[in-house]
DNA sequence: AGGCGAAATTAGAACGATTCAAATCTATTA
DNA sequence: TAATAGATTTGAATCGTTCTAATTTCGCCT
């Protein structure tokens, strides 16, 4: 065996057209396969660069040629599993399209993700899939990234307007039609008063879900009362402790509520409990997104399945036909989402 | 305001150069706040690059500098919210010291492994943050990432023997402890028949934690039976499939099971369900990892705190040391962990 | 032998930045 | 006024690859 050495110059294509007598193009046209090269060369160069040890230098070919085999992906909060799961999927994509994935998590700030973005876009991605920080801009985050670099946004809209030059494609959930079915299959449950619970309206993904819940309730000719919309932050936390706001007052009480996400639902459920009702007994609870932990809970989440790391897969896919073909029109693409129905939506007692 | 001109070529050095009557090498000191330049020039430079839009080309400048600004992150199972975790601290500590994070997935495949490797190396990452798949042996690592590049190995040793050359970093948790801690308490608890479920025992990390378990049991005088070792893929999915196998055959049951982690744990108690018992009641569970979820889940999960997110922050941290001085003796540092105690480690009833 | 087309190879200029040595420009001072 | 030090600026080479256009090599035929 040749020997390895364990320390050196890095080796370049000059090294390798030295080293067996060949020029620097003739090794280019080997490493790309080119079929003009001829066989017995062709051996020779293919063994010294094994012998030698030859990395590729794509960094050096991608100046050459101004192309880029990067992707940036951006993402407000990697450590929720929703996230992590689509991020995931999106490095799948990339990866087998031989793409290498730029990651920049933003904690869902803002500020972060402008410096993010300011950072990432000059390594050169070809492209960015953005899923953008709560309280994001359309002007700013246009001022980072610049106009020559094609974004994908996942499942948030920013705010402001785009200016109509920037033809970015979109990428959501199919938040109405989710929050419809969950009503429509709490309806047939046989329940009557129904409830919207959590997230806040300021946000595009509550306002979607809650006019779902409305449409369904208005098909059924259900009336809705007022304190039966509580907001609160999309957190367990917050969600148990708002649950009590659904029982005050002199309305009636609803028998079961639609949830604005799982982490609200779950936390309801929780919550449920100081105040003497059981969720899946006798009060019905729905949740969005499906995480991992909706189909271990006590009694596990009636939710809406929205496959992250399918729509990861499909936000890169985008971003690739995207890069083929740069001059296609823009186009925004809707998730379906899959309601789960497990226990916690039990029949009207 | 200048026209932000929505298309056009790349602006470049040259551009502002000649966009402002000065050469390129004054505007590339401008760039990098070179104190040579005269400030009125760097004014009128600045305002140019301003109104050009000018982005700056790292690699191109890495080329001609031989550095590199980004770290390779190799993650054998991104969807697993501890790795999740970890990752957002590796990005973390990477972005504030100026550099990208480039992103491999593994799906715990050895072979997968080597492809993302090879793929990353060619983009000339400084470093590289692995988390090894399960099989995965030094010598193809090192074949995949050669001697040029330092690399920190975190969570799992890496099998077969890694050359003397190649001095690589550890970063690892106190496994074997750990998992002593976590059967030190069941027993406390009463249990007498505690099991030891999922992993694969020719991952090093499930060999540690088993051996941990071990001790334990020795300390204490108690037996150990062959079939309450259960081994399985550390996922959910394929935890709850194997529930099962700790009640099968003619010895006794366990009362009590010790999990390769959390995720496991968690597959583990909705697996009981099928099997007649209930986590927390009358069968106790430990996990490993402490990620969010552990907390959340009903009952809550008895765990040993790893603190992932940390953990991530020191990977880098120890990257960074080495590419600041790598001449440096490599180094192993085991993180210690801290047992969580929770619901799911009741008494034996 | 010479000629010819096809096959194989290569020289050298890019790509967009950095860097060093050298050139130019300012003040100052003798 | 010329010389000189210091402050600015710049020309040209370079990083590792690709690519075009040109050149060399080769087999084959008359």
């Amino acid at each position: 065996m040749e020997s390895q050495t364990p320390v050196g110059r890095k080796i370049t294509l000059n090294d390798i057209a030295a080293g067996c007598g060949v020029s620097r193009a003739t090794v280019s046209l080997v490493l790309r396969g080119s079929p003009l090269v001829n066989k017995v060369t062709r051996a020779r160069v293919e063994e010294e660069l094994r012998k030698q040890g030859y990395v590729y230098n794509r960094a050096a070919a991608n100046l050459r040629r101004r192309t880029s085999s990067s992707v940036a992906l951006v993402i407000n909060e990697l450590a929720n599993p929703f996230f992590a799961e689509f991020a995931a999927g999106v490095d799948e994509t990339l990866g087998t399209a031989g793409f290498v994935t730029l990651l920049g998590s933003t904690g869902d700030s803002a500020e972060r993700e402008h410096a993010v973005l300011g950072s990432l876009i000059e390594h050169g991605p070809g492209g960015i899939i953005l899923s953008p920080a709560e309280d994001s801009e359309a002007r700013k985050v246009l001022a980072a990234v610049g106009t020559h670099t094609p974004v994908v946004l996942f499942n948030r809209e920013l705010g402001g307007e785009l200016p109509e030059y920037a033809h970015w494609d979109r990428l959501m959930l199919d938040n109405e039609r989710g929050a419809r079915q969950a009503t429509e299959h709490l309806i047939a449950q046989g329940h009557r008063r129904i409830a919207f619970f959590g997230g806040h309206d300021h946000a595009s993904s509550t306002r979607q879900r809650h006019a779902g819940y409305l449409q369904a309730m208005q098909a059924a000719g259900l009336t809705v009362e007022p304190q039966w919309r509580v907001q609160s932050t999309p957190t367990r936390t917050d969600a148990a402790r708002s649950a009590g706001a659904l029982f005050e007052g002199s309305g009636t009480a609803p028998t079961a509520a639609v949830c604005y996400n799982d982490a609200v639902a779950l936390g309801l459920m929780l919550g449920l409990h100081q105040h003497g009702r059981q969720a899946g007994r006798d009060f019905a609870v729905t949740g969005f997104d499906d995480i991992a932990e909706a189909s271990m809970s006590m009694p596990s989440l009636t939710t809406l399945s929205t496959a992250p790391r399918a729509r990861g897969r499909q936000a890169a896919e985008m971003l690739l036909a995207r890069l083929r073909d740069p001059q296609a029109p823009s186009g925004t693409i809707i998730a379906p989402v899959e309601l789960v129905v497990r226990e916690s939506s039990c029949p009207l007692s």
